[in-house]
DNA sequence: GTTGAGCGTT
């Protein structure tokens, strides 16, 4: 994506550590995938941490938290694929203070010196022309959206069930729905309860349709002051490993191949090159299809 | 009457 250093030799070590636990890949092919964040491996070595940017279309709007690359810094892809025609971001060190931009260079959006966690961001539009996230259904449809759309030619747009974790005790099915609602048609809201009714802080949600889901899945949002996180099933995993790869071949090559399967988030070929890298997609479902 | 990582059926 953007970095600005290179892995250090611990992260290396690492993703060869897990390697071996799936080394039984046929060359060019996929084995084995692994949900993020949890199991077995791809703890932080250091500056992996799990960073979320706070960011509004506009001041005092519904805020959405989105994840950082492993560098910490964020693309600007990654902010449209969000909030449509957005071009940056800004924040206001202090109340009564001016906006300040956001530093930005090739693509790539550098924290502030204070972090991205001491401040709200908020969208920069061209020549101001403010856009609305829930707009962006028909006429201001991101190019993401378009290109997953056309090619999803069989089943890889459709909605699942997504696992909401983090919730207030306190949350009932309908405001878990309502909560929802703000980024699309809610088909499903249910809250995981025990025997006695109590709420057991997590539960369900599915959209009516997929952009709906996109723009929230592997997301964080705040309920009742707390941060939810929005995720795929356990049994869906957004990420593959690639065995036994062939060292003259570059992440475009990967992203080019593997394109075909639905839309790419990240690939990763750890260097120095040790036969071994991954690809991860937006859409889980891209990833059934290649294991299938 | 409490709790705070996780993975759901009925």
């Amino acid at each position: 994506m953007c970095r600005r250093r290179n892995k250090t030799a611990l992260e290396s070590e690492k993703e060869e550590v897990s390697s071996e636990v799936e080394s039984e890949a046929e060359v060019g092919e996929a084995s084995g995938a692994e949900s993020e964040g949890s199991d077995t491996q791809e703890d932080q070595g250091e500056a992996n941490m799990n960073v979320f940017i706070t960011v509004c279309s506009e001041e005092g709007g519904e805020t959405i938290e989105l994840p950082t690359d492993e560098d910490g810094n964020l693309t600007l892809s990654s902010l449209e694929s969000q909030f449509s025609g957005a071009s940056g971001l800004s924040y206001r060190p202090e109340d009564d203070e001016e906006l300040v931009s956001v530093a930005c260079s090739e693509g790539c959006l550098y924290p502030p010196d204070e972090g991205w966690e001491a401040y709200i961001f908020v969208c920069d539009f061209p020549r101001d022309s403010k856009r609305k996230q829930d707009d962006d259904s028909e006429e201001n449809e991101s190019k993401t959206n378009k290109r997953i759309r056309s090619e999803s030619s069989d089943g890889d747009s459709e909605t699942i069930d997504l696992i909401v974790l983090g919730l207030p005790y306190s949350t009932t099915d309908a405001e878990l729905k309502k909560e929802f609602e703000e980024y699309g048609e809610v088909k499903m809201a249910e809250v995981k309860k025990d025997n006695q009714g109590k709420s057991k802080g997590f539960g369900f949600v599915r959209f009516a349709d997929y952009e709906s889901q996109l723009k929230v899945v592997n997301k964080r949002l705040l309920v009742g002051g707390r941060h939810i996180e929005i995720k795929f099933p356990k049994q869906f995993s957004t990420k593959i490993f690639i065995g036994r790869m062939k060292e003259e071949m570059t992440n475009d090559d990967l992203s080019e191949y593997f394109g075909k399967y639905g839309e790419i988030t990240d690939v990763y070929v750890p260097r120095p090159f040790k036969g071994i890298g991954y690809v991860t997609f937006e859409n889980p479902l891209a990833v059934q299809t290649i294991l299938a």
